[in-house]
RNA sequence: GGGAUCUUAGCUCAGCUGGGAGAGCAUCUGCCUUACAAGCAGAGGGUCACAGGUUCGAGCCCUGUAGGUCCCACCA
């Protein structure tokens, strides 16, 4: 039965039932297997209220690239997936759907909300994953994980418990970060700062004995309303006297002090700072050292407090206005000037965040920390590329304690439980708990946990942590983390000091980070200037292979891409030539049955292919090892394309052409053109799963699948550098003559007489032995390999390699300057290199401290350059004759 | 203010441990040659930001300068 395929590489149409072949047949699903080694990547788990994105799509490539060379390379290969509950994204989501039926989360209570919850991740949380699948995604679905899960939860509680035992976990009031839209707290990793414009307001408070007055300036007056003291540095002798008096604040008419503390900055200003210490974070550290009250002003949605009737109910800014107006009929404002300043926003919802005294639990961070910094810098877990170390350092050595309650719903609530009756407070696993001073039932903490707190975990508990699982002692610590530098201070960070401290081992080996994917000016892509391409759409168009090896070509790690729909264009040109060479094979394979030749049996060009397939195992092996994919791919392109069917497959054609004649030479251009093929295909499956898949089962149909097949391995017996010399050779001759011939605007169809005459009898020899295999290329009617130039007439245009001058009698067409010109040409690039090379070698410091190979390498092309020199010179001075 | 990173062909980017500057796209010329016009063959195009230094030798290492991007930071 004859092996075929369509006439036109169609993605579409083969993706999905590629997809469902692997799935079925279990090739993604890992075991615990003794007798292989893990290779362990955990999904870095997308929302369940996301939509794929380019981000997605690149961070999935990346890790099915490099579990796909795993599988094949022999590991027990695991890339378990997952989705993160998200619990303010998905909060706000189902909020919003509520608000669109009438309905407030409140008046629908807790559990009925939950319920609600739980009903919209049933229908839209398993989305994301579906797109998952659609770029070729190699996951253990049977694994599949989600972040409130049964085990999950056990996880996430068993680290509170254990946390809070060891007092590292701790529940206080300090001022926190507050998004007043969201309203609820939010980590300082949460709070993105931008620049504002905003304006410098200069007030006046008078002291209370009417003896004088302070000058200050704020960005805030509306905070004004809390303010319990007015700040200068002791060492500024402007204010000294005034040290220990009161202020008269101004609308308000509190009595405030002034106090002195080093914080202060005695250069800005006036020196001079209003402390407000519920509502400034520095304010509220000064406050803590002076005593000072807290006066919260602000209520959850950021407006002002019943306390002051006057404002009561404006939001800050409405606030802000009318204190600025009353401020100034007080006579207290003094004058107003223009500040661009810096304002820290949700990361969510962009709101600008209000630092906001009130009861929170926290981590404490610094002991942790110090294992996670020590673990990288003794490299137990290393980061490619390498300076994203410093990222991490800065962030650890910088950390300040992880607010992780949310006045949120949806997530894990806090395993805290508090008696209303005595005021006692018990942390458990359990799920209810009764008060142990005076046994009656306990309320628990209504707050959950920061989503960040059960990913942290992640690496562990999706492997069956707490339990003592076989798949944790087998697949944990994980091989690689692969995730974008911007979640580095998020979640990178926080599974490296949760694993160790939980499990007394570094998550990962290596952490593999990626950058940006952004538009084609440079854009980040967002949803807010619409200029996001789906990865959907660009594999409807141009399959999911394209967009694959479009995300990984020309791209170091690290490094933010843009994105072209040209490069997916030419990714796509990529698989089509892949295909129509497959094809071209398989139309002359046929039904022919292909027998292993014996080494000897095969052409110098067969042996050349091989031995260049070979080393390209080698090195691409190589460079995936090292995480360099995008070189990896770029040397499996240029083989494929340039050296296979550019050159290979050319050189090859006449045997294919005469199988019936030589069924020996055909045989050994079968077994060549297969096995370079298989070898090309396999070392390209990784990066485009599909095609190699649909090429491979056509042409080894005795296989299952190539995803399952052994990644080709570097054969020292195949490493043939005479027959990598003899294709330089020929690759010289023919780039001569086309050279020659496409400057002389002779047309393709004109054949001439080709004369080969070798400088020595040597070279005559290699040129009689090779010219069966290239004369075909030569647009010749005969070659003649001589070592004189007997027979040619002395008008033929001439063509000079290293050891031989070509010579074709085209003389009708010769013309004469345009000859002269091309000599010329020629001869002023020898000239040049002859110069470098004469240059090194006559540089007595190069011969005495240069490497001696190198030198032998330059004394060689030395010899090279001077050779073809003189044919060149020769065939100028007959042009002038 | 601190830190990271980048500056290479018209555009977007590669360039591994220092040893003759590359790719894709775009441009120009000629080809529908029996796998592929989503193709084939050829060509043009770069003082590798600038200035020093180390070295026999620097796009690559060191120092400084300029510009861009990003991250962090309590200057009210």
């Amino acid at each position: 039965m004859a092996k075929e395929l369509d006439k036109n590489y169609n993605p579409a149409g083969i993706e999905q039932r590629i997809y469902e072949k692997w799935v079925s047949r279990k090739y993604f699903h890992a075991e615990v297997d003794r007798d292989k080694k893990p290779f362990t990547i955990v999904m870095p788990p997308p929302n369940i209220t996301g939509q794929l994105h380019m981000g997605h799509a690149l961070d999935n490539t990346l890790q099915d690239i490099l579990v796909r060379f795993k599988r094949m390379q022999g590991y027990e290969a695991l890339w378990l997936p997952g989705t993160d509950h998200a619990s303010i994204a998905t909060e706000a989501k189902v909020v919003e759907k509520l608000r669109n039926e009438g309905i407030s989360k409140e008046e629908l209570g807790r559990e009925k909300f939950l319920e609600r919850v739980w009903d919209w991740k049933k229908q839209y949380g398993g989305r994301i994953v579906g797109q998952l699948k659609k770029i070729g995604s190699s996951c253990d679905w049977d694994r599949e994980r989600f972040t409130m899960d049964e085990g999950c939860n056990r996880a996430v509680k068993e680290v509170f418990v254990k946390l809070y035992n060891k007092e590292l976990i701790y529940r206080g009031e300090r001022i926190i970060n507050w998004c007043p839209k969201c309203l609820t707290s939010i980590s300082d990793a949460e709070v993105e700062y931008e620049d504002q414009a905003g304006h410098f307001w200069h007030l006046r408070y008078k002291t209370t004995d009417g003896t004088g007055y302070i000058d200050l300036a704020t960005t805030r007056p509306e905070t004004l309303l809390g303010d319990t003291a007015v700040a200068v540095n002791p060492n500024d002798s402007r204010y000294k006297h005034m040290a220990g008096k009161t202020l008269d604040l101004p609308l308000v008419h509190r009595q405030i002090p002034i106090i002195e503390d080093e914080y202060v900055d005695m250069e800005f200003g006036t020196g001079v700072v209003k402390i407000t210490p519920a509502h400034d974070p520095n304010d509220f550290e000064v406050g803590l050292r002076h005593n000072l009250e807290i006066i919260n002003v602000l209520t959850d949605d950021a407006k002002i407090t019943e306390d002051y009737p006057k404002y009561a109910g404006m939001d800050r800014y409405e606030a802000r206005k009318a204190i600025v107006a009353d401020l100034e009929a007080e006579g207290a404002l003094i004058k107003t000037e223009d500040h661009p300043h810096n304002v820290g926003t949700c990361y969510r919802c962009g709101t600008t965040v209000e630092p906001r005294v009130s009861k929170q639990w926290f981590v404490s961070m610094k002991a942790l920390a110090k294992p996670a910094i020590d673990a990288v810098k003794n490299g137990d877990t290393k980061f490619v590329p390498p300076h994203f170390e410093k990222t991490y350092f800065h962030w650890l050595e910088n950390i300040r304690d992880w607010c992780i309650s949310r006045q949120l719903w949806w997530g894990h609530q806090i395993p805290a439980f508090y008696c209303d009756g005595c005021g006692e407070m018990v942390v458990t696993k359990e799920d209810n708990a009764t008060c142990p001073k005076c046994g009656k039932p306990m309320r628990q903490d209504p707050d959950t946990l920061d989503t960040w707190f059960s990913s942290a975990l992640w690496p562990f508990s999706t492997l069956g942590w707490p339990e003592k699982t076989e798949e944790m002692d087998y697949f944990y610590p994980t091989s690689t983390l692969v995730t974008g530098y911007d979640i580095i201070p998020f979640w990178v960070m926080r599974m490296m000091f949760s694993g160790i401290e939980q499990t007394g081992k570094v998550p990962f080996d290596t952490v593999f980070i990626h950058g940006l994917v952004r538009d084609s000016q440079g854009r980040k892509m967002s949803k807010s200037l619409g200029n996001g391409i789906d990865p959907l759409e660009v594999i409807d168009k141009y399959g999911a292979d394209a967009l694959r090896f479009t995300l990984v070509t020309g791209n170091a790690p690290g490094n933010d891409m843009r994105f072209y729909w040209e490069r997916v264009e030419a990714s796509r040109n990529f698989a089509n030539k892949v295909w129509n060479a497959s094809r071209f094979i398989l139309m002359h394979l046929g039904d022919n049955k292909i027998t292993e030749p014996a080494y000897n049996d095969l052409y110098a060009v067969d042996k050349w292919i091989i031995s260049a397939v070979n080393t390209l195992a080698r090195e691409v092996t190589e460079n995936m090892e090292k995480y360099e994919l995008g070189i990896a791919v770029q040397k499996i392109y240029d083989f494929i394309w340039t050296e296979f069917c550019d050159w290979y497959i050319e050189l090859v054609k006449p045997r294919l052409f005469n199988k019936e004649n030589d069924s020996k030479a055909a045989n050994a251009a079968f077994w060549t053109l297969e096995t370079v093929l298989v070898a090309s295909l396999k070392l390209l499956h990784p990066f485009m799963p599909f095609i190699t898949e649909e090429i491979f089962c056509t042409i080894k149909p005795e296989e299952e699948s190539i995803m399952v097949s052994l990644w080709p391995e570097y054969k020292d017996e195949w490493n043939n550098k005479e027959a990598e010399q003899d294709v330089s050779v020929m690759k010289a001759v023919i780039k001569a003559v086309r050279n020659t011939r496409t400057s002389m605007e002779v047309a393709p169809s004109r054949k001439a007489k080709v004369y080969i005459v070798a400088d020595s009898g040597e070279a005559a020899d290699t040129y009689s032995r090779l010219s069966g295999s290239f004369a075909h290329m030569l647009y010749a009617s005969e070659v003649a390999v001589q070592t004189d130039k007997a027979g040619i007439e002395e008008n033929a245009v001439s063509a000079v390699t290293s050891n031989a001058t070509i010579y074709m009698p085209l003389s009708d067409l010769v013309d004469f300057e345009k000859e002269k010109e091309r000599l010329m040409k020629e001869k002023k690039r020898l000239e040049g290199e002859l110069k470098r090379v004469n240059g090194m070698l006559g540089n007595e410091k190069f011969m005495g401290k240069a490497p001696a190979s190198k030198i032998e390498e330059e004394k060689s092309k030395l010899a090279k350059y001077q050779a073809m020199m003189d044919k060149v010179e020769e065939e100028l001075l007959k042009l002038q004759n």
